[in-house]
Parts: C-alpha cells; sequence; structure tokens
DNA sequence: ATGAAAGCGCTAACAC
DNA sequence: GTGTTAGCGCTTTCAT
C-alpha cells in the first residue's frame, strides 16, 4: 500500500511510449493517433492513475490558476452582506468553468494588524481581487503589489499592474438624491459606511468627514452634495449591517427636529433605518423616506420595498473576474465602469407638512 | 523591462552562496550564520526578489496547502445562509494562520450536471471540505474519491481517507420537540430541508418520504419521531431560504385545522413560517408556537427570539479546519461530534384551547 | 556552516 | 506522430 502515486512517466512506461506522448494523450493539445491515445489511457486506468499532477503542471507553467480574493478578517462580517455575496457568486461563476479557482484570503485589517499573513506572503496566486475601497497603503495591498501579483481592484485606487471595476454610483446617489428633494425633502440624514479604517459609530463632524480615506464613503456623500444637498446630520455605522443602520435610525429619527428623509449608503444599513422608523411608530414613507444603495433583495421587510440604487452585482462579479482571466492571459485589461440604476420602491414619497 | 523574475539561484549568486544556503536563509530551517543570511536578504533585496515561488516550493514539497471546499453550484444561495458562513468563517480562520488556503469550489450539482468540472477535476488541493450531508454517490464526491484527495465531510457518509465533523442534531431536535411536546402541542408539523437532490417544494407523502437520501433532513425527522410525535403535516422547503419558510408557513397554517406547533429544519425557514403566520394575523406562541434549528442570530425578527436548537458552527469550522490541518501532516483524525444546545428564544408557548 | 547534486512531475521545443 | 532533452524553482539529503 505504501506505494508512491504512479506519474506520468510511470504512465508512459507502462504504455511503452514517451513521457511527451503520454503528456499529449492527456492534454489533447498536440497531434497524436487515436490509437496510442488509447493506449496511454489504458495504462493509466491499469495503474489508477488519475490524471497529471497539477503541481507539476503548475511549476511548468508558471501559473498556478488561482485568484485570490482578499477578504476582510472578518469573513463572517463580509458575507452577512449579501453585496459580497452575490459579487463573490458572479466572480466564481466566471472563473469556475475556466478552471480557474477562489482562493479566500482573511487579511487582518485594523490598527493591530499582525506583522505577517502567511497566505497574503506567500499562497500561490496568478491574480488578486481586493474587495471595495481599497487604498494604496493598505497593507494587504502593499504586501501583493511588493510580491508583483496583479490585481483586480474594486472601486479603489489603481494598481500598478492590473486594472480596477467601478460602478457610476456618485452619479446613481446623486439621480436619487435628486429625486428626493424634488419630493420637497430639505431635512436630509445620511448614514454612512465608515469613514476609514478606524470604524466609528455616531455623528460625523466636519474633521472626521476630512479624514475620510474610504472612497466609496467619500463617493457617495459627494453624489448626495452633487445633488445641492448639505446634509442636516451625517452618521458614521461601522459596518454595512443591519444593526448599525437601526442605531443610526434610532439616533437620528428619535427627536423633535428629525430629518423627513434618511439616505443611507448601503441597503443593510437602510433597511435598519426603516426598522427603527418602524420601531418608533414612524410611517414610512408619510413621516419618514428612506433610502439606500446596492439593490439587494429583502424580501423580510415586506410589504415594504426599499428605494435604492441598484448596482449590477453579478455583473460586477463577472467583469472581475474576467478581468482576472485577461490579466491571467497576459493581457492588460482596461478598466471598467457599470451602470447603476434607480428602484423606485415604496420608501420613498412626499415630505410631511 | 522584459527579464524574468529573479530565482533563488539569481539571489545566490549575487550573494556569492550555494543555492541550498540562499534557500535555508529564507525558510529558517537548518543552520546558518547570522552574517551569511544577511548577505543573502541584502543580494535578495538588491534584485528586488521577493520570496521563494510557491510553485516551486510546492512541488518540491508535494503539497499545495490548500484546501477545497466545495459549495454547491449556487453560491449565492448557500451563502445567503448564515450557517454556512459561519462555519466558513471558523474554517478560514482556522486555516488561515496555519498558511492554508480555502479554495472555492463551485460544483455543479442537480440532475443535469455537466460532464467535467475542471477545478473539481484537477485544481491542486491537499484535503477538500464536503458541506452538509455529502452522499458517497454524488458526483462531486465521487471526482474528489477517484483522485485520492482525502476528505473531510460534514454531516455525511464517512469517506475512504479522511474524517467527519457532525452535530447532535438529532438528539438536539428530539429535546426540543418533547419540550413542544411538554407544552401541550400535539397537532405539530414539519418543514423540512429538502429530501434528496431534486429539491421539490410541497407536502410531502410516505413515499417521498421513503426516497429520501439527505442524511440531515433524514436526522431531523428521526428526531421529531424519537420524541414520539408524528406530525399531521410534513412540507418540503427545496432550499433553507426565509421565502420557502414563508410559503410553508402560509400553506400549514391559512386553515381551519392548522397545527399548533411548526418546526422547522433551519432557522431560517422558521423564520419564514414567523413572518406567514403574523401575515395571517397569527399569535407566536399564543396561536402557534415556532422553532427552528441551527442557532442564528436573526435581530430582525426582534422582538420576537426565535426558539432554535443551536449548534456550535464556529466551532463546528474549527474543528473541520483543525482536521484537515492534521491529515495534512499525514494523520489520520477521528472523527468529530460537537454537540448542540437549546435557546428557549420566545416563540413556543402552551398549545392553545 | 556551507556546497554539490538529485529530483519533485510535468510540458514544450526540437529533432527524427 | 513520436521520442529526446531540457528545464520550471525549489528543498533536501549527503558530503565536506
Amino acid at each position: 500500500m505504501g506505494t508512491r502515486r504512479p506519474t506520468l512517466a510511470d504512465v508512459a512506461g507502462a504504455a511503452g511510449v514517451s513521457v511527451s506522448t503520454a503528456s499529449l494523450a492527456f492534454s489533447g493539445a498536440g497531434p497524436i493517433t487515436p490509437a496510442t491515445r488509447q493506449k496511454v489511457l489504458d495504462a493509466a486506468a491499469a495503474l489508477s492513475y488519475v490524471g497529471p499532477n497539477p503541481l507539476g503542471r503548475q511549476l511548468r507553467s508558471g501559473r498556478s490558476g488561482i485568484v485570490g480574493v482578499v477578504v476582510g478578517d472578518a469573513l463572517a462580517r463580509a458575507f452577512r452582506d449579501p453585496v459580497s455575496v452575490q459579487f463573490l457568486d458572479g466572480l466564481v461563476s466566471t472563473l469556475g468553468p475556466l478552471g480557474l479557482g477562489v482562493l479566500l484570503i482573511p487579511a487582518s485589517e485594523g490598527e493591530g494588524a499582525p506583522a505577517v499573513d502567511p497566505l497574503l506572503e506567500s499562497a500561490a496566486m496568478d491574480v488578486a481581487v481586493l474587495l471595495s475601497g481599497s487604498l494604496l497603503e493598505e497593507p494587504p495591498r502593499r504586501t501583493l503589489e511588493r510580491r508583483g501579483v496583479p490585481l483586480v481592484v474594486l472601486e479603489g485606487e489603481p494598481p500598478a499592474r492590473g486594472t480596477i471595476v467601478s460602478v457610476t454610483d456618485r452619479q446613481g446617489y446623486a439621480e436619487m438624491t435628486a429625486d428626493v428633494v424634488a419630493l420637497g425633502h430639505r431635512r436630509v440624514a445620511v448614514v454612512t459606511l465608515p469613514m476609514r479604517g478606524d470604524r466609528r459609530e455616531g455623528p460625523v463632524d466636519a474633521e472626521r468627514e476630512a479624514s475620510a480615506t474610504w472612497p466609496v464613503t467619500r463617493r457617495r456623500l459627494a453624489g448626495v452634495r452633487d445633488a445641492g444637498v448639505e446634509p442636516v446630520a451625517v452618521w458614521e455605522a461601522p459596518a454595512s449591517l443591519v444593526e448599525h443602520g437601526r442605531t443610526a435610525g434610532h439616533a437620528l429619527l428619535d427627536r423633535p427636529d428629525r430629518p423627513t428623509a434618511v439616505l443611507a449608503q448601503s441597503d443593510l444599513l437602510a433597511s435598519g433605518v426603516l426598522l427603527a422608523a418602524r420601531e418608533l411608530g414612524l410611517r414610512v414613507p408619510e413621516d419618514v423616506s428612506v433610502a439606500g444603495i446596492d439593490g439587494i433583495d429583502l424580501p423580510w421587510l415586506a410589504p415594504d420595498v426599499l428605494r435604492s440604487v441598484v448596482q449590477p452585482l453579478a455583473d460586477k462579479g463577472r467583469a472581475v473576474g474576467e478581468a482576472a482571466a485577461r490579466i491571467l492571459d497576459g493581457e492588460d485589461p482596461e478598466p471598467v465602469v457599470l451602470p447603476t440604476t434607480q428602484r423606485l420602491g415604496t420608501t420613498t414619497g412626499r415630505a410631511p407638512g
């Protein structure tokens, strides 16, 4: 039993052909007589050889066929957001049929990140994908760039090698805000994603906002101002999760001078705001309008349908997958920008009064 | 710039040492003078050598350091379930620090599965993990077993090479059912996970139940009978999703002879049932009791807290990760069985009338 | 403590 | 159409 696994050389020997011929029999590339091919396959079966060892193939070809996806340290948090999940679904289903695998890389974020992450440092990968809003100076990104791994960056700064994929969320957000203004709303509050890596929860003052580094947060906030709106309040959520939206909703709405519209920078945050409004006995949209962005499916909000700026999440995954595949083929793909659309929903309406 | 990347040999040459010495400088294994080591490191820096190529290392060591996780074709569906996500979080965070990566493998399930899945067929991996309820005859599993990849199987049949990790869900479910009986319930309905690969939605008759192959579904159903309960109705959901639970809830509860308790085989299904009950104007638990299993956090059900059989999901991920790591070390780990606990919640109470 | 040499398993020129 | 040969980049005995 302790016999080592058969190699292509063993098969070739048993079939009475050379290794290269045996290789051709498996790869299908190159000329080979059906008869010879069959002879090799039979020998393989006899030896219970299960096909070329991927490790040998990889070394030889210089490619691992692996696309690394850097997810934050809290994978559970990332994946509780349908946004990441739908994106990943698009990515995996584009890459899979191409024979390319997705490797999950949990990179420790935050200030007190440990020195070296072995996976980031030395896992084999041909391309890496950085999820929303990656900055040049982030440690994981620096590690990868130093290694010379080409990057596909979502919604962030363009990499030295690789490309970026983004959506027109600023414009979409501006459009949505303009619609809300047209409905008569003047007191508009905004619930944002984190301003930067330190992920605070609470009201945002000018100083805090000026210190913002996360591109997505900044862009969507800019979208609000593009529509000529200066928010009466800006609240920072530490993550895109329903409970943080709920906290924000209570803070913003449980007061006499409450805003008539709350715009959240994600659908999960908006859902939390909506729940808070319900809990406070406010009618939506009669007493307060609520809107989000992402366009995820939220059946449990029924009968409400959240107003949202819809981004094509699965397409984004596909676009990233295609970009990664092209980089693997030695190409240098152009940046991709995907459009957003508006979902009107039922949660915005005329301003009260 | 078309110069190829430097190799360890280049670095050794520049440092004036042999390749093997250079190798030691990086691996740290083996005796080497600090001075020599530094010389090598300096040479590496000068050449902007970023460390040993993982592909070479992998071929040499015969290990890829990759743990494949086979997720169904619909990754989005799998990951919409917090159960998978929490599990994966536990897995990734156990494996990551060990330098082991998790490769997502989307295996086409269903009857009309395509001939060959390139990833399953030939991706490099040292161990594969099969999510809940894997059966020997499933094509992805057969492919992996044929390749000789050791398996860590969750809640399924033990593999030829590898081990299994499971929870005491049958016992937990039986306990929960017994509690419900003790509360006076006699008309108990069950909402199940899929009976088998064809994933039907609707009432389950004896024939359908007899044809069930999915271990998890069978075990939890057995748990109900262990408590001496013969369900007045069994409804099959095609996936563990809130909307399917809702459908089930409406079908089971919108009738005069409705059950007084509905036991679902997942928390997501139970949540759907709860929503349906609310929509039908039924009070929970005064008019109907609802319970699930998994123990996931469901803040949006507030103020209700779902009664549930809690399984230690992150522990499960960790246990699988540890098993995988041990298999990689050439060990042959024993099966692991993890305990369940009861979350009483607020959704079960005395039977009405 | 360092070096020489072998070889992990495979593919792709190139020659026949 | 098939065989020969030369590595891909690394680690690891085994000498020295």
